[in-house]
DNA sequence: GCCAACGTTGGC
DNA sequence: GCCAACGTTGGC
């Protein structure tokens, strides 16, 4: 199983939203990046996924999430009264691509970009490089399990 | 709110 | 195909 990184702010869509509903599915949607939808394209059902919280108070990676739903054609792209409708995008030419996304868990207190840049033990993680603007990022094994003794949450169970 | 870094657009 | 202008991202 792979795993992936995405960015959200957590006023538009944070762990805390699939938190209120462990059952429910939130699409991924509204990624209009080329490289970041590339990546997005390559999900797979089953895979884990880091929520990483940007442009806000607490920085940082917040929770962990599965992919429930491999990619499909993002809907918001054919509507017109959405932010994220494109014009040039057609039902059999479809440009962007969305995935389901589900809850699996919170990490907390989470994981600081400051801790994250402060590990040396990261071989390839795009989010701590500076100026980077990449929204979903693949994340290697040997930094996915870094990360993770990181996490306070996991020491507890 | 500022601004550096980056991606995209469009004129040529 | 180049590149300047522009808009957006995202940390501070």
């Amino acid at each position: 199983m792979a795993k992936w990184l995405v960015k959200s702010e957590p006023s538009e869509c944070g762990i805390a939203d699939f938190a209120r509903d462990p059952e429910g599915v939130i699409p991924w949607d509204g990624v209009r990046n080329y490289q970041a939808r590339n990546f997005l394209a390559q999900m797979q059902e089953g895979d884990e996924v880091f929520i990483y919280h940007s442009s806000c108070k607490h920085i940082g990676i917040a929770g962990i999430v599965r992919v429930v739903k491999a990619a499909y054609a993002d809907p918001l792209q054919f509507d017109p009264e959405s932010r994220y409708f494109d014009a040039k995008s057609s039902a059999d030419k479809p440009r962007w691509q969305a995935v389901d996304l589900a809850y699996v868990r919170t990490i907390n207190p989470l994981i600081s970009l400051d801790r994250l840049k402060s590990l040396d033990g990261l071989t390839d993680l795009p989010l701590v490089r500076k100026g980077n603007r990449l929204s979903v990022m693949p994340v290697n094994e040997d930094d996915w399990n870094t990360i993770l003794t990181l996490d306070a949450t996991a020491k507890r169970h």
